[in-house]
DNA sequence: ACAGACTCTATTGTATACATTATGTATAAA
DNA sequence: TTTATACATAATGTATACAATAGAGTCTGT
């Protein structure tokens, strides 16, 4: 970390921040007022917001600043649902890719996994979810897939907060990632779409009522 | 133009010459020389370089520049398999959703299309081929998938040249862009499947021929 | 002749000053 | 009261000076 730059580290920082909500969506974001808070100079934030800019975290409004990026519900399941779409292109090549190595390294994603749902530790549960996409895209064996597909699995971290948080759901997600595992080990290519679809479509309906909450609770504290 | 702002422009310029070939893969590019040769400063210069990287035209090496990206053939090969997989997404849905204006829009495109490559205008065909896919993406109703495809179709687009060279490689573009016209019109899913397919696979043979041209060609002039 | 350290240079990284522009506000004229 | 103009302000856009660093080449001591 410390032979880092420090647009990197600025990147980072505002990364982080946008992607767990601790700056919500619609904030208005300067260059001065980023810089000044992390005491560097504009030019390093500058790149750094040109950089998230480009990855939709931020829109950029030309010669006037920049706003974190807010989807509407609408784009969200349009999103989580095209990712699906394009893991199963994914989970077809995987079928028929995969080496020994990948296929040990999702099993011990998936004990790490299942450690870690026992002990309910949310954040190491996101990280090891990204692992295991990270290596069925790997296993594709094409380049330009697995950037798109990364891409893609990096945009939805936004917005899967709280998608790890019931015990029930920490342990779904496990259950399908055996599925997903168990379809690939067996060269099944039609169980392993249906395993991967009912993953994704899993986390559209559950984002469905999170939204739905969410909205009802704003509604509820704006009569108030 | 005029109103635009010079880390723009140089972006403009330098795609367009890295996609054109004028400047080859592998070229190494710093940023003086290109403030320089545009007789603007670095910090402009900077910006649009690091924007190019991030849509992968030009690789950054750490500390040292940026070199013009050559993909192997390989790669090539895989952009556009990719490409097509995910096109074929998009058809899926266009076939659904695609609204009278854009048939409309995708009709104008075909009989300009009919003139162009009647009088062999390969600089046209490029922009109406990349237009034609462009109506089909924004047909699908899927913003993050109009990204994705959008993003590889321009990823394409440097390594199409002589795409459109005969009167028979144009031709033979115009009759696919009809058939997908078509089976989108009849509302027939499969056939428009096989339509983009073919489509792709046309362009990746043809790709292959002519890499393996090239290679022949390097071959010889080494010989002597 | 070779190893090691030193310096020189080319290049990116960072800070900062100045330029430009868009927007809001206040003031004056209609 | 409304509208237009001008000015103030706050933001990005651009240029430039200085810092840091990696790499090549050179010099020197053994």
């Amino acid at each position: 970390m410390r032979n880092e730059s420090l647009k990197s580290k600025v990147y980072q920082s505002l990364r982080k921040d946008i992607i767990s909500g601790e700056i919500p969506g619609n904030t208005r974001v300067t260059e001065v007022a980023v810089a000044r808070s992390l005491n560097v100079s504009r030019t390093p934030v500058r790149e750094a917001l040109q950089k998230l800019a480009q990855e939709r975290l931020l829109i950029s409004i030309p010669k006037a600043g920049y706003m974190v990026e807010h989807l509407s519900d609408d784009d969200i399941q349009d999103l989580f649902s095209t990712r699906t779409e394009i893991e199963q292109i994914a989970v077809k090549k995987a079928v028929r890719f995969i080496t020994v190595e990948e296929l040990k390294a999702m099993d011990d994603n998936l004990e790490q996994t299942q450690a870690a749902v026992k002990q309910g530790e949310e954040f190491t549960l996101t990280d090891l979810d990204l692992a295991f996409h990270s290596i069925l895209y790997t296993a594709a064996r094409s380049r330009s897939l697995f950037r798109v597909c990364k891409n893609l699995s990096e945009l939805t971290l936004k917005y899967r907060h709280g998608l790890n948080q019931s015990p029930g759901l920490r342990n779904q997600m496990l259950q399908q990632h055996i599925e997903i595992y168990q379809a690939i080990i067996s060269k099944d290519t039609p169980k392993a779409l249906d395993a991967v679809n009912a993953h994704g479509e899993k986390a559209k309906s559950h984002l469905q009522t999170v939204m739905k909450k969410v909205r009802s609770d704003q509604f509820d504290s704006e009569r108030f």
